[in-house]
DNA sequence: CGGCCGGTTGTATTTTCATGCATCCGCGCC
DNA sequence: GGCGCGGATGCATGAAAATACAACCGGCCG
């Protein structure tokens, strides 16, 4: 059943991407997945934007993909940009034990660096809970925690 | 003036003929055009859905032309899903790694469908814990995390 | 087991779309 | 009239996306 959860994850970072960013074409789009570990081709891809709706729309310059029904910004409202280096000053520590990660951050700021981290859909990462100032990262396989972790350090540039 | 007055009329064709058909290509589009007098190659309809950011986005079965931003008909009722319980109706996904199960929901309602997790009182269900929208499904023994990602997907109609 | 089934993916190919370049046309100006 | 300009279009072609086909994998049943 991994096969379907490594599916799952991918497609939510498709949507997350096509929102995040501006994308005009499936090959900016599977770099973007492959960046975040996602190793497919564009076929796979194609069939995931048919999945989930996801269309590619003309805009002012050039095309862009939009999943469906959904209006890109009036292009001047630049999306939240560098927010991964925004998360990145929020955390403090990454450790690990043999099944679970585990992310400290600045008190009150957990909720905030979860959800991040979710939006991202890592295929080594599962799931995670966030407290005030702790995440729990669950990773999509207890052989994948060491994994898990030093993508999450490489991250929050903790290496 | 005359060419100008042709490709404005067309142009309103154009938008018309995808709000009212469901059209998946140029050419199709391009046929019932011919169908109205406009005569004219797919090269200038691509052109003229740019600059009316008319784009082609999939539908369930295939493809659709429609302006940018609007929907079409509800096609189908994909989440229409209403199983018996209320919980059903608002988890998304089950997933789970060797040692924990992860309930993805609607967001907010993870609270709710853990409280409702608990209250069953499954044999494999040793715990839960609840955040946003994901909410951890500790399991009575390691041994049985298979078995318990089972019994909610069963109990979510998600398999 | 062994075999079948459904679901996912990659490869190779076809289909579909976007566009560079040349043409044509109407217009204004000298 | 002759000339240049800009917009619209077609043709030919390259880029991008969809898909037929086959391979693979895990689950399931006898």
């Amino acid at each position: 059943m991994t096969l379907v959860a490594d599916k799952a994850r991918r497609q939510r970072a498709i949507v997350e991407l096509v929102r995040a960013h501006e994308i005009g074409s499936q090959d900016e789009l599977l770099q973007a997945l492959a960046g975040r570990g996602h190793g497919v081709t564009q076929s796979t891809l194609s069939r995931d934007l048919k999945e989930l709706r996801v269309g590619r729309v003309p805009t002012g310059e050039g095309y862009r993909y939009l999943p469906a029904g959904e209006e890109g910004p009036p292009a001047s409202a630049p999306a939240a940009r560098g927010f991964g280096t925004l998360a990145a000053a929020e955390v403090t520590a990454v450790e690990a034990n043999e099944s679970l990660v585990v992310v400290r951050t600045q008190v009150a700021r957990a909720q905030g660096v979860a959800v991040y981290l979710d939006g991202l859909g890592l295929p080594e990462l599962m799931a995670t809970i966030a407290g005030d100032d702790t995440i729990l990262a669950v990773p999509a396989s207890t052989k994948k925690t060491r994994a898990l972790r030093a993508r999450l350090e490489q991250l929050f540039g903790l290496d």
